[in-house]
DNA sequence: CATGAATGAGGTTTCATTCAT
DNA sequence: TATGAATGAAACCTCATTCAT
């Protein structure tokens, strides 16, 4: 479902080696253009965070966009199996739990990779249009496996939704903000508040208004009461 | 609250050619910011953009960061007043009304301006920290008016909500999506399905589950009836 | 003897305004090279301390080389006359009144035109070969009186020098240092103590070392008892 | 007593190699300052007068300012232990031996580094201040070591002096004109030529103008015959 | 006579990338 | 495999000079 496709220059022909020397490129890479950008940042810096030379650094890479893709790259490839277990998973779940299944999976996935959202965030506009189908293609897929969810939650009379897909994107989007506003959302909570209050928000959001979906409410958020103030743990 | 307070070295005594000049360069800056980013975007492009020389772009700005700056500062100004007369607007309302009112000020501000948007989202890291402190400033009053809202709907009972600066940051978080997500979101819904759309869903996450809120609710959304399906205007 | 030959493009027809104006620009002209260098200064700098607008500026001067040329030719000008009425003046004398005369007119000179003096010493070598001829010839003119001097004494037992053309450089260097070494200079001795104590040094030098010229003595610089310590005055 | 502090940036780690290649560059700059000064000279003119690439020029420089430094520092650590070891052997020499030592050492060393001291004189005052300070300091420990040995020379009756640091800034003007005069004084003497008068000049003006001091005579100048002429050589 | 907006060549500096060792 | 010296294109910015008003 995602993929790297393109093909980047290499002078070494152990792959192992390739491989490992990447993830280390990688992971050096995003801490420098995390402080002062991708155009900032210059390969004279990258090598240093990585401890090679210049010269090195291009047997693994070829140019400094390759870094770019590989970070993208990895990043899908590191999440995208997850979805796909994820949405296995969710498959067989009443909707509300495969709901909370999802939140908790995918707030805590941004929360753990914060740096590359915050960085994909900031960069995605410049990645040449091929790599940043990739990422667009991932996101997608994430939403619709939440989509899936929402839907069959109204078909099942679960969740009171007007456009299931505008839902989907709201959570998606208040769990991304947990690190896109860093800034200001770290001094005022901690992730566990965070994901707790949110995800309460959602339940209330997407529910019935009243009747039908009652019976569930007692399964919400890890089975937590309704009214728990999850703050404050 | 809001205030440009740097002064920007100009070449040009007459004033109100520097003013006009100075809109004209960020009117035309922006454009080329967005496509490329700021970092790439060279003076050369910009005085392309702007019709002007590099020489005579330098007589009205000083550098390519005084550019930025000018984005920001502009920017401010003109939605600074908005939102002080709004919260004086908002003040004299019931709460519904006020969240209504400030929702499509807010939402429709976003609309009006969201190269401005997406532009300094992405840029924001970029600016020197005093300037930043301009957008964060701006953001936060931003913000407080409608957590003020929030607030009063809770203590008279309309809202029913965990935390309402939680809530107040959703609110124009899925606002500026319109802006920032706009490759998915422009394709599928009209800035108008989207306003209703989501003002239903803020309405339903906001308004107490059952019992006393009732009433209100078919004033919700310009009387529209509560699920009436905004969507195919 | 010392000629501007050189036309320099002008706008005007009014050959008394072009002359003030000229005169008001290499004053001001001079106040900023002397801060910052020549090369340093722009057009700008030089229109602003003139009072005037670039344009107008330019109506009298037709590039910023000329502006060197103009306050070299001035200086010359001015100081030209001078020493050519000190040569004649100096004819009717004995040589040692003629060489005390000199002294004190050059020294003054120099110490009335510092900021000529020091700034045609920066820039000296970047005046084209032709206007560099011009300052090269008064300075020889000078020379040139100075040894016609010393060469009279030597004829007629007053001095007692092996070198005259050598000594009169040294005395010009001396002279001339009270500008380019004014830094040094200034803040331990005021301009007549200096002109006293090197006169006495220079008389020193070039008397013969007994017998003869210390008849002589006496009348040495103004009258003064020859071991009187012109410091503290 | 004469040290340089500052740090220049460099990009490589290879001390041997970079103190190898700045030199080179000093001397290559300098000769380009020379003709045209130095604000008229392009790194591009240096980077070719040095063979290199302006690129790699940066690699061992960080402005051509540094380039200012490294030539003023240069001459300061060529000279300064220079100076010390003289003042340590003049100390233990009568006076008039370690005048004529101090006047043949230093009109040497202008004389060898001529370029240098032309340079200098024209830049010196486009020093950061902080490097001013230094040539500045070197020049006065210069000074006061020559004021020293003139000071005991009175004392001990050798010389007669109204003046001593007068005199001193004396002799040293004159042996560094000629590097500053050389347009004038290279096709009149040769350095010996001009050492030899200068030397007797600066001894006749500072000995007792009669009795005492005669005897020392003869060893003035190398025992040379007071009257012979040095011209000729 | 007077202005200052406009130009664009040219200066300094940076940095992705190559390649000899 | 590993290095880092070397390159040169291209960026930002300045300023002497012109010219319409």
């Amino acid at each position: 479902m995602i993929s790297g496709k393109r093909q980047i220059r290499t002078f070494s022909e152990d792959e192992k080696l390739v491989r490992e020397r990447r993830r280390h490129i990688v992971d050096c890479a995003i801490k420098v253009f995390l402080d002062g950008g991708y155009e900032r940042a210059t390969m004279a810096d990258i090598a240093r965070a990585c401890g090679m030379s210049k010269g090195l650094l291009y047997h693994y890479v070829s140019s400094k966009e390759d870094i770019l893709y590989l970070i993208a790259r990895d990043q899908m490839e590191g999440t995208g199996a997850g979805f796909g277990a994820l949405a296995e998973r969710c498959g067989t779940m009443v909707p509300t739990e495969a709901l909370l299944e999802y939140i908790r999976y995918y707030y805590t996935v941004v929360h753990e990779t914060q740096d590359y959202q915050v960085f994909l965030n900031q960069v995605a506009a410049k990645l040449p249009r091929e790599d940043r189908l990739v990422l667009f293609d991932a996101n997608n897929f994430a939403l619709d496996v939440l989509d899936g969810i929402l839907r069959r939650g109204v078909v099942s009379g679960e969740f009171e939704i007007e456009d299931t897909t505008l839902a989907a994107h709201n959570i998606m989007l208040i769990g991304r903000s947990w690190a896109d506003r860093r800034w200001f959302l770290h001094r005022r909570y901690t992730f566990e508040q965070y994901l707790g209050i949110q995800t309460n928000a959602i339940l209330k959001a997407v529910r019935p208004r009243r009747g039908a979906g009652a019976k569930e409410r007692n399964e919400a958020y890890g089975s937590l009461p309704e009214d728990s103030d999850l703050r404050g743990t």
